[in-house]
DNA sequence: CGATAATTTGACCGATTGGTAAACATTACA
DNA sequence: TGTAATGTTTACCAATCGGTCAAATTATCG
């Protein structure tokens, strides 16, 4: 008797590795831009360059092939702000978390749209995430913000709301590229704008937190 | 013999703009939440309250829906940056703007998740306004911030980029509700998170573009 | 080689999709 | 009120959806 699907052996063959990660790849392709309702099995099959029967051999149902991706995508997303290091210096920690992020959306724009599409969904397969590890590693490094505000390093902010306007703008270069590069035009739309974000970025947030000087009576 | 459909009349009748407002606002509800792709006719006509064919009867297809919707809104969502003063003084139109798209963000998340799910996709039904009308409106804008820090009101700076992390970083607060409640947790994720966003927002915002004084030698 | 397990596919299933046809109900208006 | 235009619904269609099945093919290994 042929066992039923391939992840139930214990051993992953060669061709099981390679086939889940084109297969994942593809997931990656289609999910990205459609979300997870509006996605097929057929469009994924097809960029796959495999049959649907096969594909549904390596993951049993469509939900299975988008956790695995989610589950595959989420460690490496969130690597830039697991890099915050408190005893770092302020400044230079914030700027390379910045362009670190805007690295990340340059270089992974398909995982930075698949969590766009789930959160506008309500994260409904990423719900318990959100709340556990991730609340978690925020809730621990806004400690370290709040404590840098402390100690005068920089200015007085709400922690949470840093963390979420450096997500923002940054992710903002990969979810809305299209309306980025319309507004932009042509002749600055290239390679370039994001050496552009960085920089006004850098200034923004660099300046926008340093530690304003006692506001003397003039 | 009966004319095919509504949109063919000259006069609306009182029934026609209900029941198109009626079908506008569930489709809003739906089209937001999945995309165009991930919606559905019945997912909307149920919403509505009425039947599939009903709807048909008042929108020919599902893009004619979506493609109503989209005109409606798209209007209305630029009314903040159209608002946008070269007369005014910097500081406070940029507070204002900021002010007026988190509120935005804040009353009409719906529409701001139509947009970004547009985005997400690549924009396969509003290119033409983002290359056309869109553009068109930012570069005046645009042109306003740069006169500003030509003239020594604000600190130098790429306008576009400023001007889509202002974008960014009110919408984040639509887009990414269901994110940015989990991270703040039940505690502070009520009503006030708005008000935290728009302390933070300006702080970061202003204080990020104030002219810098001349770094003297020291 | 032979045999057993792993992989792949075409044919197919019931449910859902966007959309239509035509009968039926309601409204507006002379 | 009568009647023609407008509005609504039931029944239906072909295409596509997620997923199954059994047969066919290929890889693995003694």
């Amino acid at each position: 008797m042929t066992i039923p699907r391939a992840a139930k052996t214990q051993r992953r063959t060669r061709i099981q590795e390679e086939k889940e990660e084109q297969i994942l790849e593809a997931a990656l392709d289609v999910f990205s831009v459609s979300g997870f309702r509006g996605s097929t099995i057929d469009q994924i099959a097809e960029v796959a360059g495999m049959s649907k029967p096969n594909l549904l051999y390596y993951f049993r149902t469509k939900e299975a092939m988008h956790r695995a991706l989610i589950d595959r995508v989420l460690f490496t997303w969130l690597e830039p702000l697991r890099a915050f290091d408190a005893d770092g210096n302020p400044e230079s920690e914030i700027r390379s978390y910045i362009r670190r992020k805007l690295e990340m959306a340059r270089d992974f724009p398909r995982e930075s749209r698949l969590f766009a599409n789930e959160m506008l969904q309500g994260a409904p397969h990423v719900e318990d995430e959100l709340k556990g590890p991730l609340k978690q590693l925020v809730d621990e490094k806004a400690e370290v913000i709040r404590a840098w505000a402390k100690a005068g390093k920089i200015a007085k902010c709400d922690p949470y709301h840093l963390i979420f306007s450096i997500w923002s703008t940054t992710q903002h270069y990969a979810d809305f590229d299209v309306q980025v590069r319309a507004v932009l035009g042509q002749e600055h739309a290239g390679a370039g704008r994001f050496e552009d974000a960085a920089r006004f970025l850098e200034q923004l947030f660099i300046d926008g937190l340093k530690v304003k000087p006692v506001p003397s009576a003039s």
